[in-house]
DNA sequence: CGGTGCCGATGACATTTGTCACCGCCCACC
DNA sequence: GGTGGGCGGTGACAAATGTCATCGGCACCG
């Protein structure tokens, strides 16, 4: 019983090379590929494959975006991510939504086939170092409307502006953000801002 | 008279993927590969690569970090960059250090040995669609003295820091990033670094 | 030589932001 | 039935930041 492959990734390189070498394993077949999130959703929709192989960052959707919906229309179908530079948020929203594979793009080409079969079968596979990374990283401090609030404040809005697209009020966004700033040892929210994004907490 | 490749990627699989591509070519050897850039320039040393083939983004020193040192201890090796999502300055900085070659990794396989050749044979080539964007995101419109002074501030750091760090008076940085966030069109120099970020020039 | 523009600085002022205390509401949990 | 915690808000105060005018020095160019 041969194992059925979608390829998402936007760098043909790394798509192809990907493509190439499951090619040479017997029981593996890529049976599509795409370069986009929505792509990889016509795809997945025309193909019904086993296993999806995402990109995290793919242009239109990402890869946790095309796995939460590949999950609800595909139930059948495993989904794994690959990710270049991945941060810690990251691991914990993919397994939420069943992702059942997490490594990054320095995974041995050897490895790669072996965790397919792992996923396909059932099990889980989650890279260790991203794994360290994560656990190291813990959970987040902030409460989900801390979250929120210092989401609108990441490309450094003024108050005002929060406050107007959160419909809050201005001092309640302060308090929000002050808030965050200590919890996260930040001086202000812009470092806050920036040690949540590295934690992976927005 | 084959030529002679380096490759430095930290994503095993692109470097796997170019290195098999290549060899599929008669007249290009890959001599040495690489997965960070202090690896990088120590494989150029001992190889002398005709070519390097430098992703922008790898631990330790960057791909134009090593472009520039390379320039310095082999002037005879050429060199390309092969990037994931290229932010446009990078290009202009690029060809600066006397890069040759400025690819995302979006290249088709077939692509790249051309394109190596060129490189190789004294040409020069820059992947379309980057130079648009580059050429869209235009000349920084900020002095020398304004880029520093945001690249300091560019973590969310206090303006006293800032100066602290620039041996500045607090006041002239304030001046600096008051002018910076004019010219940007940004609301706080929060805003302005992420705008600057975007265009490269930071 | 005068004009222009970048650099570094100062001082003053208005605005924004950070911090704190305190309020009420609601909901979950013990 | 009390307690704690998140949520939303207000007010006040201090600190940081943004803005503007102005100065001197310097380099470059017409």
């Amino acid at each position: 019983m041969t194992i059925r492959i979608l390829l998402a990734d936007d760098e043909h390189l790394i798509r192809g090379a990907m493509a190439a070498l499951l090619a040479l394993e017997d029981d593996l077949t890529v049976v599509a590929e795409a370069a986009s999130g929505p792509e990889a959703l016509a795809m997945a929709k025309a193909h019904r494959p086993d296993v999806a192989v995402l990109d995290l960052q793919m242009p239109g959707l990402d890869g946790l975006e095309v796995a939460t919906e590949l999950r609800r229309v595909l139930p059948d179908c495993r989904t794994m991510i690959v990710t270049g530079h991945g941060r810690p948020g990251y691991l914990k929203r993919a397994l939420e939504v069943g992702v059942r594979g997490f490594l990054p793009k320095t995974v041995s080409a050897a490895d790669l086939a072996g965790i397919i079969r792992t996923v396909r079968g059932g099990g889980r596979y989650v890279d260790p170092e991203l794994a360290a990374d994560a656990i190291a990283a813990g959970e987040s401090p902030l409460t989900p409307r801390e979250t929120d609030v210092l989401e609108l404040a990441a490309d450094g809005t003024s108050i005002a502006e929060i406050a107007a697209r959160a419909a809050l009020s201005p001092g309640t966004v302060r308090n929000y953000l002050s808030a965050a700033a200590t919890k996260l040892g930040a001086e202000n929210r812009h470092a806050a801002v920036r040690i949540a994004r590295e934690h992976g907490w927005i």
